[in-house]
DNA sequence: GAAAGTTAAACAATCGTTTAATTTAAACGA
DNA sequence: TCGTTTAAATTAAACGATTGTTTAACTTTC
């Protein structure tokens, strides 16, 4: 299903609004008025506000289990793999974070008549491509095998969402201000920290200097 | 300000309906009918919905600095406090959960006219203990000067709160079912797994085998 | 009998959606 | 290139339902 300019531009705005002020919080008045159409043209295009949501959770959230694949491929020791799998992911959650926010507040919203199977397919593959990565590291000796390996999920991407909503808090703390600094700070120094505790918890209380096998 | 029990019910409702449904998801009809009281109580109570939220932030952040300097003034090694530390958080963030969950959306709404200065405060305030730990553990040689400090508090409070709002999608990779159940893996594995995160976090790196003076 | 509590009803505003009329654009045979 | 036909796009207006809040009358409590 493609889309034509206009239904492109309806939903940009309506991702915007959706994660600054919900899906209950953002009128199709308001989405309307911000994306220069009339009201009806979002009926017209999507049939209603709930499948608007679902257009554009459908159009946000296309797998890329593809680059996860290519680096299980990659050349390097496990660590290495491990680096660039966090990497990856939250570049990618960070590149979305808005339709991100969206599904993560309205997939545990009872009211919601929304479709988040295709979210939940892709979270199992993600996971399963992460599980396979870990315990392949553990075979080869490289890994503790204490990790919660489904736990790495919510470490990996509860520590982006966290940050991300509270990154007023944050600049605070940290003396930062305006919108670049934010985004060089996630590039640099969080996917560091992430890498880090990942890293960190998967040689937790292993044997030192051993030969690592690749 | 004492809260008299028709009001504390109303509370008690709204938390609930927040926490499921959003703030804008949830009407003050729904309110009452479900705490069995007349819509206009709300208005005669606290005023206006917006304040029925600022009331309900108000008496369910109520501060547990008191139990985090206890901690502070345990006996134990620097690696026991923060085990107790990581504990009292994770409990406590999981006793108020629905507080906690409106809080971190409501938050980040800029259509929303509450005070959150309570919530900052009180967050800083945690940190500033925290911090007060590691740096002291730094200092002993026992942790990683290589932490990032601030990065903790997404880690540690990130992944309680994606555990917890995709409950659903880890009850079907664990096999998990029912209440009670979850409960108990609040309490006991995910709780280890973040200890053990922080833990592998702050010894990471570490020479090992050195003497741990407390 | 004064104050606090409680109620049903009404308020204007906004909600998502639909209607019916109109404009635009493309396709058509001549 | 012409007028005609057809479908898609776009519009303003209206729909009934629901929103948060207020009113004014009534009951309870002290």
């Amino acid at each position: 299903m493609e889309l034509n300019e206009k239904q492109a531009a309806i939903l940009e705005v309506a991702e915007k609004l959706f994660a600054e002020n919900g899906f209950d919080g953002t009128s199709v008045r308001q989405i309307a008025r911000e994306a220069n159409i009339n009201i009806a043209m979002i009926s017209y295009y999507f049939g209603s506000k709930e499948k608007l949501l679902d257009a554009l959770l459908y159009h946000r959230l296309a797998g890329f289990r593809h680059e996860m694949e290519k680096v299980m491929l990659d050349k390097g020791d496990h660590m290495h793999k491990v680096d660039r799998m966090v990497a990856l992911i939250v570049t990618r959650i960070h590149r979305n974070r808005r339709a991100y926010k969206v599904v993560s507040f309205e997939y545990s919203n009872p009211s919601r008549q929304v479709s988040f199977e295709n979210y939940i397919r892709r979270k199992k593959d993600n996971y399963s491509m992460i599980e396979k990565l870990i315990k392949s590291g553990q075979k080869a000796g490289v890994f503790s095998k204490k990790v919660n390996i489904p736990l790495l999920i919510p470490t990996i991407l509860g520590t982006y969402f966290h940050f991300y909503n509270h990154r007023k808090f944050f600049e605070a703390l940290h003396g930062l201000d305006g919108k670049q600094t934010v985004e060089d700070y996630v590039n640099t120094t969080l996917i560091r920290h992430i890498q880090q505790t990942v890293k960190a918890l998967l040689t937790y209380e292993m044997p030192r200097g051993k030969s690592q096998i690749n």
